[in-house]
DNA sequence: ATCGACGGTTGATGTATATCAAGGCATCGT
DNA sequence: ACGATGCCTTGATATACATCAACCGTCGAT
């Protein structure tokens, strides 16, 4: 049976034996620290395609990482309008921002089938007294959580902010083992122009636009580079270079 | 000598005599605690107004909490355009954004003479492991910026983001003791508007509009706000309710 | 196979805000 | 005291992008 279901068996890897070991939390940890960290992690059964890992305002408890397909967290502002914070693949934390109001303040929402390991933080945060290198990639990685938050707010064009998102999926892609030219887009393009302060239809004539220019093909989610060189000019480099 | 020079003096005040303990760092520290953190804290000469604490680029060693004053942080990108990420008061830490590159990301400036205390980090990531209220207290912080960093990225128009803006400035310096509506604004139109990706004569206009609709009165630096209520209800109350 | 729904595309129009340009007011150094 | 410099303000114009509206293709359900 349970060989029938591929994500639901990867979802009990351990730490150890994880792919994602390099980018996640286990970096700098030695095989033994690595055991205990796998000790406070659940494994979860797989999220279908718009469920809800949580939502805002429920009480925190755990981060999460994830494991495989993508995420999506958003907030939703007083006037009820949603705004899409961030996009998580495989190997990245979420839940982050909960450490302070101890509450989440966005909704964390799968983009197609998609998996997380759960860490329960006072675990965490306890485990990573005894271990300091745990503690330091902590830190680590939410320092670079920080600073890509910051550095969407640059000012720019719709142009360059596409481009640039196109750039940092791809290096984010590349990072894990896949390929930096192309790869699909798990997102539909509502999310994508919501996250980047766009109107959808705009995301469209770019994609357009860039395509007469030959500097990607699209079709539906399937999207190709096909001058890197020129698409990390027109971004100005903002976020990948 | 030191007697006429009150920021001098003032910059060597230790953490557990300082008035900002309670949002700083030291957050939960007992006595004993604090007095270890207090060890490997350098408190520096007052800055100069745009004078600087460190460039980008520059080796990461130290991180920084505002004792004084305001700094701000900016980074430029590929193009040479300079973006403020923020303006940061007395008990605020920054320098927070290069612990994963480890080396600065932004260049801090002082916005008129401000004092801060310079932190090792390596020090305080070895303290942190020893104290756990410490590492905790970093981690809540660290959250926290990322939290206010995405909640800048929201869909807004110019109003509403300079609403908000003011909303911040009067929280920040509300908890600090002073003021919720009235206080200076430290730093030029020109940052502000930076600061919100929009022109310095957008901010102008917004402020006049701000006056003759009585939600405030503006005069140079001196900000008073006369109508706490509406100027929220017109922000969407976006990062303050 | 047909329908309906939804995501994406394309075109026409409107508008918020940037940009350009000029003038007014403080502040600072000589 | 004086001019110079920088900061802010105010007005006129331009434009990037949102919005509105219609249409198309794909996919799942009946």
């Amino acid at each position: 049976m349970a060989a029938q279901i591929p994500l639901a068996s990867q979802s009990f890897l351990k730490c150890s034996q994880c792919s994602l070991g390099k980018l996640c939390l286990p970096v700098g940890l030695d095989p033994q620290d690595m055991h205990r960290l796998e000790d406070i992690i659940e494994s979860s059964a797989p999220f279908r395609e718009n469920e809800k890992v949580y939502e805002a305002e429920q009480g925190f408890n755990r981060i999460y990482a994830v494991k495989s397909g993508m995420f999506k967290t958003q907030v939703t502002d007083p006037q009820g309008n949603e705004h899409i914070v961030g996009f998580h693949l495989p190997g990245e934390l979420f839940g982050l921002d909960a450490i302070y109001p101890q509450k989440y303040v966005s909704t964390a929402i799968a983009l197609g089938t998609s998996t997380v390991c759960a860490i329960n933080y006072r675990d965490l945060e306890e485990l990573a007294t005894k271990l300091p290198s745990l503690q330091r990639q902590l830190m680590s990685l939410m320092s670079k959580e920080v600073h890509t938050s910051q550095s969407l707010n640059v000012d720019q064009t719709a142009e360059q902010k596409l481009a640039a998102f196109i750039l940092t999926l791809s290096s984010r892609y590349k990072q894990r083992g896949y390929s930096a030219t192309r790869f699909n887009l798990s997102m539909p393009r509502r999310d994508i122009a919501n996250h980047l302060n766009m109107a959808a239809e705009t995301v469209s004539r770019l994609f357009k636009r860039f395509q007469s220019d030959g500097l990607l093909a699209v079709q539906r989610n399937d999207l190709h580079i096909t001058d890197m060189d020129k698409l990390q000019r027109l971004a100005g480099c903002a976020s990948s270079c």
